[in-house]
DNA sequence: CCCGGGCCTTGATCTGCGTCAAAATGCGAC
DNA sequence: GTCGCATTTTGACGCAGATCAAGGCCCGGG
């Protein structure tokens, strides 16, 4: 298991030309992330225990059930996280985009599964040596546990569209997540899913065929529009709001 | 909404005569829970800020959206939490039981509700206050750190269970969860559920009525006895986990 | 002891989504 | 461009679990 993680091509454009630059304080998402919480005068600690990665569409990263021995962050791309019943039956568990963060845990072995849904770039991090650090600046270790409960919170949220919500509301909620995470740079109603159906149906919860009647449906009724299978246009963000089954009033857009 | 909570009786016993005794030392819990951070002669900065309260079944302690300034422990009983849609389904996130803990969030209001199931006592610590402990005592912080891992990772179990189990197998992984709790204060193979079968059903994703079914059927293929309709027996463990798609042979039992 | 009102269980029927099947679409290779 | 494969969409049908509807049981109060 696990191996195909060998092949860790480490890019040779950012380490050799960028790395000696300080490539953390250039890094577009830094502030996004828990590095955020480091002093520009401090990267330099970080850079020197970080080692870049680059994946390939559908390269695994690590399977649930590995050593847990690193810690990632997302720079580019997306991965999806997984978990598996005996028979196959699969969960997906969160899609992950730059900024995210990957691996929290204190804990011996990874839950769940991680592979990259399109070309992803990622700074790793050896657990031992981010514990250390995290030691020296506890505003890092704050900003972890922030990290930890957003993600908490997103997980309950989850668990209420895959435990109440109809297929459609759970499509529609769907759609309104990566909206959310498309608005946070830039692009406002148009939303990409570089992702299958059929990962969006592990992560529903539901089947290929069900997910495309949804978004069959919300593009009849002129909610969507498609202009490829993988990139759409929300043409009324209220209505899909409401049929998301929108009890957001209060709550805040990730507090980082 | 939420003034339910108003009438939070201040057990009168334990304050004033353990109190002065150094209630935290004599704590049950202790060990289990993040308290155990902090060696025995801090523990009066604890106690210095907690506040004990007691709940009667079905009280709220607070509700979805409520502004959070406070942290709790469980020291007996059952609590609920919850979340809900406009029209009142209901997902229930999770049942707390003694040693558990409350409020995990950096953030600015809760992410769900907080209800007694059967009566309840807990410790109360204001946000703030218990932050400003954890400045003092980061080995406090990373056990946080670790409770929240450990929530996560159940968080996912519990995305799976409610994506892709058949009623059959979340009842089964039900009494597995609670099983494994009651394991760790002594009771073997006997399992109570404080919480009625709504509870249950809005845990798993499911109507009573099938909850129902799904416990008569386990009734009858003899891997479960009911002594009463909350007080049950496992016969048959082994069958109960391969019914629960036990893939957790690699997975620690809570390592906090 | 009996009564009343929650719960819980069981049965009958319905339905949203899964399953099976096939057609349409997109897209990279040549 | 067009061929071929993978992905998506659409349609027909079936089933697990929801809904509707009776009872049965337990327990506390009079």
């Amino acid at each position: 298991m696990s191996n195909v993680v060998a092949k860790q091509l480490v890019q040779p454009l950012q380490r050799g030309v960028v790395a000696e630059n300080n490539p953390c304080a250039a890094c577009q998402v830094r502030d996004l992330s828990i590095c955020g919480a480091i002093e520009p005068e401090h990267l330099g600690k970080l850079d020197a225990i970080v080692v870049h990665k680059k994946l390939v569409p559908g390269e695994i990263l690590f399977f649930e059930g590995d050593r847990s021995d690193s810690l990632y962050i997302i720079t580019e791309g997306c991965v999806r996280l997984s978990k598996m019943l005996a028979d196959g039956r699969r969960q997906i568990t969160g899609f992950l985009f730059p900024s995210d963060f990957l691996g929290l845990a204190l804990r011996e072995r990874y839950a769940y599964s991680a592979e990259a849904v399109d070309p992803v770039l990622l700074c790793r991090y050896p657990k031992n040596r981010l514990e250390a650090l995290l030691d020296q600046f506890p505003a890092m270790e704050r900003r972890l546990l922030a990290v930890a409960s957003n993600e908490l919170a997103a997980a309950q949220d989850q668990m209420l569209l895959l435990g109440r919500k109809t297929a459609l509301e759970r499509v529609a909620s769907f759609l309104m997540i990566l909206m959310r995470r498309m608005q946070l740079k830039g692009r406002q109603d148009t939303v990409s899913l570089p992702m299958t159906r059929t990962d969006i149906g592990d992560y529903l919860g539901l089947t290929i065929e069900t997910v495309s009647r949804s978004l069959s449906k919300l593009k009849r009724d002129r909610i969507v529009r498609f202009l490829t299978a993988q990139d759409m246009q929300i043409v009324d963000p209220k209505r899909l709001a409401q049929l998301a089954g929108a009890d957001d009033e209060w709550k805040p857009t990730t507090t980082l």
